[in-house]
DNA sequence: GCCATGACGGAGC
DNA sequence: TGCTCCGCCATGG
């Protein structure tokens, strides 16, 4: 039982369609404030594995870049647009739209 | 055990 | 809206 758990125990929720961001999956983990958590969470848990990391975004509603990733961000914008997440010309996603609201009924 | 780093977020300009 | 800086804390050398 790690801290990660938590982390995965929410990532594991997101539906199909939807997306969620580093800092709302870090609150409902119970650990408001430190998404840098989530993102090192999900580059441990690598993308052989049943928890669907792609759903997760960065604030910007962007799929975040980084060098250690060797180009995975690009697989992970096909994974969104294969669920049927619609991304802009600017590389974005509609929060307003896509966002998960766990909160809420289906 | 200390130091640098990082799939981030938010405040300040 | 975009850039910079700081705080958060687990991981690796």
């Amino acid at each position: 039982m790690s801290t990660y758990t938590a982390i995965y125990a929410i990532v594991r929720q997101i539906p199909p369609g939807r997306v969620a961001t580093y800092g709302q999956v870090a609150d409902l983990a119970g650990l408001y404030g430190k998404a840098r958590l989530v993102g090192y969470a999900l580059y441990r848990v690598a993308p052989d594995s049943d928890i669907p990391w792609h759903r997760v975004i960065n604030a910007r509603g962007q799929v975040s870049e980084s060098p250690v990733r060797y180009g995975s961000d690009h697989l992970q914008r096909s994974l969104l647009e294969a669920e049927g997440v619609i991304f802009t010309a600017n590389g974005q996603i509609d929060l307003a739209q896509y966002r998960w609201q766990p909160s809420l009924p289906f």
